[in-house]
DNA sequence: GGGTGAAATTTTATCGTTCAAATCGCTTGA
DNA sequence: TCAAGCGATTTGAACGATAAAATTTCACCC
């Protein structure tokens, strides 16, 4: 009558004693219905669950969670907004990831840190309270200490990425060769001959297998000597994009394509593009990677990540390595890693067919 | 020695039990001194911080929660990406949420759900099985259902925006009728007569009030009547931003200046109004809401929402309002709702002094 | 010195579930 | 007929913490 909760109706919790006095059975009975049926009679699990639907029980997490050592919960770190660079692959993959989980009930538990070192420390400490049952690591690459760590505290988890080394963990990745590559394709397709690219400094797994694509792609079609000295390096910043882009378009012979490591850098490259009075398009194609709202925006050919894919196979590695949940009796715990496959999204920035300097 | 996980140092949790023991003293006690230090002597209590320092004594969540019927844990929904718009807003939302409930150990707990009514049926299971404490609300507006149905619940929530009646609940919401007011200012500063509005159809809070602020700036310097005519309304999308500005540019006696509900509307604003040959920040001044990266790869002059602010506030409010962990012994639960001032950031499509007309 | 009350600490019970072992009921075969 | 065996169900204990009640400790005063 008096609860505290001013307009609260205050449905008092129904537990599994409640529902076992309901169906006259004892409460393991009924706790067997809910996580191993083909233990219980059927006609007593018909019961239990006209019970259970009768009283709109569910099972209490936090009781749950102490007893079988498991929080169903998964830890992701959400780090801050990089006010540069126009991610909102991570957008996407969060939902992806909230959603994937949501079959086997588990859900996400997002957790901040303001470095590397915190977010170990913040991960160890989640996972030895219990907190979490296992972790996904984002935008993982070359040298990234995390793993290590993790498997150190005996945590399990899955990467988006790749390091040197993926032993000892799964992860799944997108194939970074294969988007650069089609990029490349599709515009030798509309008569490029000359097609250049923006990427990262060397050094990183996932700027350095987008420069292999661009490589790969020409060699294939026999244009890499035509190619050689068509590409740039630098951080991944409009301004920067805006400069490496000036560089190639001074050349004596420039490009009549871009390719670029992202659509930030796709960005600068327009810029300076049509500071030199070239209309995008028909007198350089340029082709980003990721995109982004901006290039959906700006009409930028864009390489898109299948991140909702990345996010629904990384959850299922993860819960397939859990211990104690077997969802899906499998073989052992399915394969280590998995390569996803982008798809490019054509826009007016690379329309139009170019005709062939060759010809 | 025979571990689970192969590369597992399988550190033995440590529990209060172990801390008692190597402290001295009893588990309650132990427990005190985390929760109720006050009522511990002072010897004793170190005495057991040291034993917690030397073991590393972290409380288990399950159990904590468990027992003290509360799982420190706050909910929110991650809404599907929304394709068409350029919200980014989101992603800086949820940073500020989860860090804000760093320092009092709580944690966020994400979830998807389909539609409205799969939400609020989320909202409840989450709550009545205690895996949250309670919600986050996200871009509430008039009729907005949720509240109602986790005030029945008995869930306790915040919410970030404002329905038409915000009773019971506390909210936290950015003042749009300054923050556009502001703009206005800002325009009418640099010599425009002419300030035009694009904004949503009428009905929702947050569109009406942004029109608000647009109607009120210009009231305020006696020039509503010149620009009796120069608003327009549509749904937020960049073509519709276009077919607006439109309307807008080709009135016999246009706009000098507009100012939009949203960074979409103003890109298609500024689509219209390049297609009609005028120079963004030159013929005609435009100036957006949200600032998305977009906006700032674009030069476009928008109203910055302070996101982080109110991610900070909605938690602060909210935790005081849960029962049983009152962190802050206030004075009652502090304010029912706190009004944000945006601030707006200046750029090129704003840039340039405008030869007032009347002169 | 002993009574008093407040402060410090311990004891006991409990949160809601699942695990492990024990029990019950029924079929089967010698 | 009874032992063995197996599946279904129940019992008892435990997960790791906190609340509430009970107890001890201690300072203080007459």
């Amino acid at each position: 009558m008096n609860q505290d909760q001013p307009g609260a109706v205050g449905v008092a919790p129904v537990t599994l004693d409640d529902v076992a006095t309901h169906a006259g059975v004892s409460r393991q009975t009924v706790s067997n219905v809910l996580n191993a049926p083909h233990r219980v009679r059927e006609g007593t699990r018909e019961r239990v669950e006209a019970a259970i639907a009768r009283l709109g029980y569910q099972p209490n997490r936090a009781a749950r969670a102490l007893r079988a050592q498991a929080s169903r919960m998964i830890g992701y770190r959400i780090e801050p907004v990089h006010e540069e660079s126009l991610a909102s692959i991570h957008d996407r993959f969060l939902h992806a990831l909230a959603d994937a989980g949501r079959e086997a009930d588990h859900h996400l538990l997002l957790f901040t840190a303001d470095d590397p070192a915190g977010e170990l420390a913040a991960c160890a400490r989640l996972f030895r309270t219990g907190g979490v049952d296992g972790f996904v690591l984002y935008g993982i690459d070359h040298g990234d200490a995390r793993p290590a760590a993790l498997l150190k505290v005996g945590a399990p988890f899955a990467v988006f990425g790749r390091t040197d080394s993926d032993s000892g963990h799964c992860w799944a990745d997108v194939d970074n060769v294969a988007g650069v590559a089609d990029a490349v394709d599709h515009l030798i397709e509309r008569g490029h001959r000359r097609v250049g690219f923006v990427g990262w400094p060397e050094g990183s797994g996932v700027g350095d297998r987008r420069a292999e694509g661009w490589r790969a792609a020409l060699e294939e079609h026999g244009l890499l000597a035509d190619c050689q000295r068509l590409d740039a390096q630098t951080h991944d910043t409009i301004a920067a994009g805006a400069a490496a882009g000036a560089k190639l378009l001074d050349l004596s012979d420039p490009p009549t394509a871009i390719v670029t490591v992202t659509d930030t850098l796709a960005v600068g490259v327009m810029r300076a593009a049509q500071g030199r009075g070239r209309v995008i398009g028909e007198d350089l194609a340029v082709v980003g990677f990721d995109d982004t709202p901006t290039a959906r925006v700006l009409g930028l050919s864009s390489v898109r990540q299948p991140i909702e894919e990345v996010g629904r196979v990384i959850v299922e590695m993860l819960l397939a390595r859990l211990p104690g949940v077997p969802h899906q009796p499998q073989t052992a715990a399915g394969p280590e890693g998995r390569l996803l496959r982008p798809s490019l999204v054509a826009r007016g920035s690379s329309a139009a067919p170019y005709p062939s300097s060759s010809t």
